[in-house]
DNA sequence: CGTTATGTTGAGCTCCCTCAAGGTTGGTGG
DNA sequence: CCACCAACCTTGAGGGAGCTCAACATAACG
């Protein structure tokens, strides 16, 4: 699906977000991330809880997350890693992972060495601060998800998660105004979300009743996209994107308001 | 009270869990520490969303939090940031803070400016390293808030805040076997484990009955620290401190098991 | 075409929230 | 030294959002 050989990496495309690139930018990028390429069937972990980093990932196509393990074996998802997103840039100073990250669908993912990457940054010190500042934005989003999870109700809980997630998608070019692909169960929302499943269900079933938004099992579509943002309140700006709000939306709506992000 | 002129500063004390210290990086770390001192009073903001941050800021003695509002108007605290942690290394490249920081006591705090830290971290690799093993460290922290306020009832999460606070205390010199000094309000405590006050008030009540911990404004005393971690079921590997738990733990006690932590 | 993962629905319960009063403490000024 | 005020803490009663447990339905998949 997403970045074809040839094409431009959703990383890329990301990282204009944060400044602009060169072509020559564009063709290192490339290079490093063709390097060495793995395919990861869906459910497999990529690195686990535990275990030293030997490389560091990008995901090339399909989903990732993050997930912990609580005490009583209850899992919390933390992260969910889209097309263009970096697992973990400066994981080589970690002795052992702390969490585990494990593919959500079929996935194609770049694999970068200690030596690759170091030498990288050392030759191409502006993409180096954009992995920088992608690791920064990972930040932001962690402590958006607490404050979504310890503020907020079921129904705004799980309206912006869609929300974010159309956005970041969005601007890899993943998701358009009708809505875009989810490879997530019920399960995987309710534990990121921090909720039962069934409680998810019904959630979902409210929402779709509410008309702002469909999600099922391997779709998502965006019903109505501004009465989604007004239920869930969604404020973009922790995403740090320099896009305006209304480059962000659905292109054949109007926006209220336009809003300068950072 | 804590890292008194001429002392060694708590961040010293801390990156030498990610790796042994030369005098000549602690002289070092000094001087970028001293250069430039604030006083700053209990309830004054360091930093506010929205600004474009000019300084990186480490905490030299006191609190700061950092905390977003909630679209209701509800305050989630993120962090707590304590002696010895640096709020926001590699700050520079946002361009609007995503949440406030501000502190809950006095405090001073060191303030490098963005060509100071460059000109550091360029003369001081290893320092710049540890660094960013502290931002590292402080995510793993971020996952873990998510994980114990997604996951885990008011005890739990009260007592396994209290556990970490200890921990990462107790490195800086600061806990004891008796418990450390908290300047928080029940207010604080609750909008940190995403709980009402009330119910705060009456889960402190809770574990001093039980004979745990003992919570006041301005105190804890950690009445039975094997009782508390069980209860809290603290696992410390997410604070990638190097010293083994028995270290960790009150120097009078004996330990389980000797884990080796990453 | 069975088997397993996922989704759906219902009833009852509990943990925590809401709302509403007081009570206590510490600081400030008269 | 006392009166007062503003935070902060404490306690109670009642309600509700979301959990638990228990079926069953449906879809994915070999």
């Amino acid at each position: 699906m997403a970045t074809a050989p040839g094409s431009e990496p959703s990383l890329a495309r990301k990282l204009r977000q944060f400044e602009p690139l060169a072509p020559g930018d564009v063709a290192a990028l490339h290079r490093l991330l063709a390097a060495k390429v793995q395919q990861v069937g869906a459910g497999i972990p990529l690195i686990e809880e535990g275990e030293t980093p030997l490389e560091m990932h990008v995901v090339l196509s399909g989903w990732a997350c993050r997930y912990r393990r609580a005490p009583n074996g209850r899992r919390q998802i933390v992260a969910f890693h889209l097309p263009g997103d970096i697992c973990d840039f400066s994981v080589f100073l970690m002795r052992q992972m702390d969490s585990t990250v494990a593919a959500l669908s079929d996935m194609r993912v770049a694999s970068i060495s200690r030596a690759a990457l170091a030498e990288f940054t050392q030759r191409w010190p502006r993409l180096a601060q954009g992995f920088w500042w992608e690791s920064l934005c990972a930040g932001s989003i962690q402590r958006e998800w607490l404050v979504r999870n310890g503020q907020r109700g079921a129904r705004e809980r799980i309206a912006s998660l869609i929300c974010e997630l159309a956005a970041r998608l969005y601007v890899v070019g993943l998701a358009d105004d009708g809505g875009f692909e989810l490879p997530l169960t019920q399960y995987d929302l309710a534990d990121a979300c921090a909720m039962t499943p069934e409680h998810t269900n019904r959630t979902l079933r409210e929402l779709r009743k509410l008309g702002v938004v469909t999600i099922e099992r391997g779709r998502v579509w965006l019903d109505d996209w501004d009465a989604l943002c007004a239920l869930a309140q969604f404020v973009p700006s922790y995403l740090h994107f320099r896009q305006t709000y209304a480059e962000l939306r659905p292109p054949n709506t109007q926006t209220p308001a336009t809003l300068e992000l950072a």
